[in-house]
DNA sequence: ACCCAGGCATTGG
DNA sequence: CCAATGCATGGG
């Protein structure tokens, strides 16, 4: 077990305990990522070998500095590197939060969300396939149950490592983390038994095909779908049985941080739209887009904004 | 016991 | 092309 360190400098306003919280929702632990003591980690699986990043803030939110511990082998500098960009990624360090402030100041709900969460950038997924996977466990229950069948089938196919939980330093208490299953694993794994980790049918075959997609060599990796268009990411991931239009914007702002994705059919956005603009009076998905477009090109921003309020107990 | 929750595909008008 | 329906689970 080799260790390493490196540093990682976001673009400034960056809020790192914010950030690496809505990526575990708020929770200590969520899936593949926990947040415990200021330390978030996450089990790296770079290029089928698994390292540990446990990652700190050591700057502030206007002068951000991250210091990341990699615990793992084979740790070259060129796989360092690599993690970090990953760590970087996952984190979305390198947004820029100053077009999205400047159209907030003129909004004064929104105002209140930003200045509130000053400093929250938008997490991403480390792969397409995650996003995918997660939002159709995601589809149409409730966030807590979600959240227990992600963890269940993480932690059953997930590549696993035993960690020693210390950060930077050396005992005896290890730990598992989980990695986010490889589609490998889920394509070879049949329809039946995938329902053990409390899916229906319909959403076991769901993540079925979609593994078997990726396991078998695919044109929607996030290096193919980088160079499209929205709209023509979109039409491509609504072939795979499962994604509807809803997964496929998550997908756009999760899995390729795109500005502009809009998840209209949410039940959560329109009760935050709601809450927040029409004095709780329902809004139906027509409402939402008009609604929304004012906050174009920075839709994205405006969502995940909204539902840390949400989340945060703003709204 | 019910009803709803950060949808989707299928089916029937 | 729009509306209705089944689906799994856990919490209110």
């Amino acid at each position: 077990m080799e260790k390493a360190h490196c540093s990682i400098t976001p673009k400034a306003p960056f809020d790192f305990d914010l950030t690496a919280g809505y990526h575990t929702y708020f929770q200590g632990h969520y899936g593949t990522d926990s947040l415990d003591q200021g330390v978030y980690r996450r089990l790296l699986d770079l290029n089928g070998s698994l390292v540990l990043a446990s990652v700190r803030s050591v700057g502030s939110v206007d002068s951000p500095e991250l210091s990341v511990e990699l615990r793992g082998s084979g740790l070259t500098p060129e796989r360092v590197d690599l993690a970090a960009k990953q760590i970087g990624w996952l984190l979305g360090v390198d947004q820029d939060l100053a077009p999205f402030y400047d159209l907030a100041r003129q909004d004064p709900a929104m105002a209140a969300v930003t200045g509130q969460f000053h400093g929250l950038h938008l997490p991403h997924t480390a792969t397409v396939f995650e996003a995918l996977v997660l939002g159709i466990l995601g589809q149409q229950i409730a966030t807590n149950v979600a959240r227990i069948i992600r963890t269940l089938l993480i932690e059953t196919y997930g590549p696993r490592g035993l960690f020693d939980k210390i950060f930077d330093g050396e005992s005896n208490d290890e730990e598992p983390f989980f990695a986010f299953p490889r589609p490998e694993a889920l394509a070879a794994c049949p329809v039946a038994e995938l329902r053990g980790m409390k899916l229906s049918w319909r959403k076991a075959e769901y993540v079925q095909g979609v593994a078997a997609e990726f396991a078998g060599g695919t044109d929607m990796e996030r290096a193919t779908l980088e160079v499209l268009g929205d709209e023509e990411v979109v039409n491509r991931v609504t072939q795979l049985r499962g994604v509807g239009r809803w997964t496929a914007q998550w997908l756009l702002i999760r899995a390729l941080g795109r500005p502009d994705a809009l998840p209209l059919g949410d039940l959560a956005l329109r009760r935050v739209v709601s809450r927040l603009y029409f004095s709780g009076e329902p809004v139906d998905d027509a409402q939402v887009e008009e609604f929304c477009i004012p906050w174009s090109p920075w839709r994205s921003y405006a969502t995940v904004y909204w539902f840390t309020a949400l989340r945060r107990g703003m709204a």
